[in-house]
DNA sequence: CACATAAGCGGACTTAACCCCGCTTACCGC
DNA sequence: GCGGTAAGCGGGGTTAAGTCCGCTTATGTG
């Protein structure tokens, strides 16, 4: 887990930074663990880690960075299967199938990580023009489907905002104000209506 | 503009309290006006009103609160020609008609305020269990159309996103990190992308 | 009109994100 | 090894959101 894929950065970053971005990453891990979004303080973040405030905002330039970095570590797993696993979420299946796949796996991951992933939403400061991911990859996948008349770019972000819009704020059952995790049976739900999508839009 | 619909709250709401709203909205359009989202602080927005901190808090709860009261009070107008306006977006045209139509004035209102709309979003503490409005009208809509197969829950959601959070988050052109608001040019992307998914989904 | 009361109001207080800038230290070429 | 230097670090300071609680006032009743 050391020296992986070390892509052309043009500063590969002092390696006492490096340590100390997993450290923190751990810490907060840590930190969520036991008291969920709401316990993680960027004070306590640096005490409990043993460095300077400073440094945190260094690493991540705000809180919402900080999650994005730990959803981002996650979903380094999700991407590596879809990069080169088994088909059809990995190269191989016909481009509908994986898109079916990758949503259902996408749809798996953001229930996992519900909490997380709405703490990346902050008005105040976004992070600033981050595409997300999921959105590349589907653009990819649209492209090489390349459905009759479709405007790719444009589907892409619209595919991607109704994977992700209804798990992030929680859209599903009574109108009532209640914010449940979603259930088994709201993740089948969203399953299916992903792969209805999918289908309707890239002929069936 | 003084007793429109008067539906049957249980408490109406003091006279002083309701001079006081429209007061601080106005203020605050003022202040959004002069410096855009990042001037408007609960502290000025009090001084200038002439009125004190907690005043502003018990009325509209929370920053994002009060961008969602600005938000509310613009898309009423909105609300108006969808429900009694004339066709396509007002009642009378087949509702896949209505439908592209809906999505095309929303990808407008929403470009025109997408500042404020995107000051709404607020990791913190969002209203929780707000649905938003549109959402619910997509629902009515398709309902009426009744796709076959078509969980209409689950899909009115996916819509409500899809029409959202590309213009919310601005993810369009070139992958650089640059957030300027949406071009002519986007916006009809946006539309036609909108009218090629209600094709799609909802038969052609 | 006087009173009761509940809603509304003000502004000091607390908390936490985020900024700043002088000090420290890992890394690179000799 | 040995500077030079740019990146990294620390933690006190600033700003603004959100809370609290005692005072004020609109409103309905006898």
């Amino acid at each position: 887990m050391s020296s992986e894929v070390t892509w052309g950065r043009p500063k590969p970053e002092r390696a006492d930074a490096a340590r100390n971005r997993q450290l923190l990453l751990d810490t907060a891990r840590a930190l969520l663990e036991e008291g969920g979004t709401g316990c993680l303080t960027m004070d306590l973040l640096a005490e409990r880690s043993g460095l300077g405030k400073g440094t945190v905002f260094r690493r991540f330039g705000s809180r919402a960075g900080i999650f994005q970095a730990l959803l981002d570590d996650s979903e380094r797993e999700l991407q590596q299967q879809v990069l080169s696993g088994p088909p059809p979420l990995g190269p191989g299946a016909p481009p509908a199938d994986r898109l079916v796949a990758y949503g259902t796996a996408r749809i798996r991951f953001l229930a996992r990580h519900q909490a997380v992933a709405r703490a990346t939403l902050d008005g105040r400061n976004t992070p600033a023009g981050r595409r997300p991911l999921s959105e590349i990859h589907l653009r990819v996948l649209l492209r090489e489907l390349d459905p009759p008349g479709a405007d790719v770019d444009v589907l892409a972000g619209q595919f991607a905002y109704a994977l992700d819009g209804p798990l992030l704020l929680q859209v599903l059952g009574t109108p009532g104000p209640e914010r449940r995790p979603p259930t088994d049976a709201d993740i089948a739900r969203f399953e299916a209506g992903w792969r209805y999508l999918v289908e309707r839009v890239c002929g069936a």
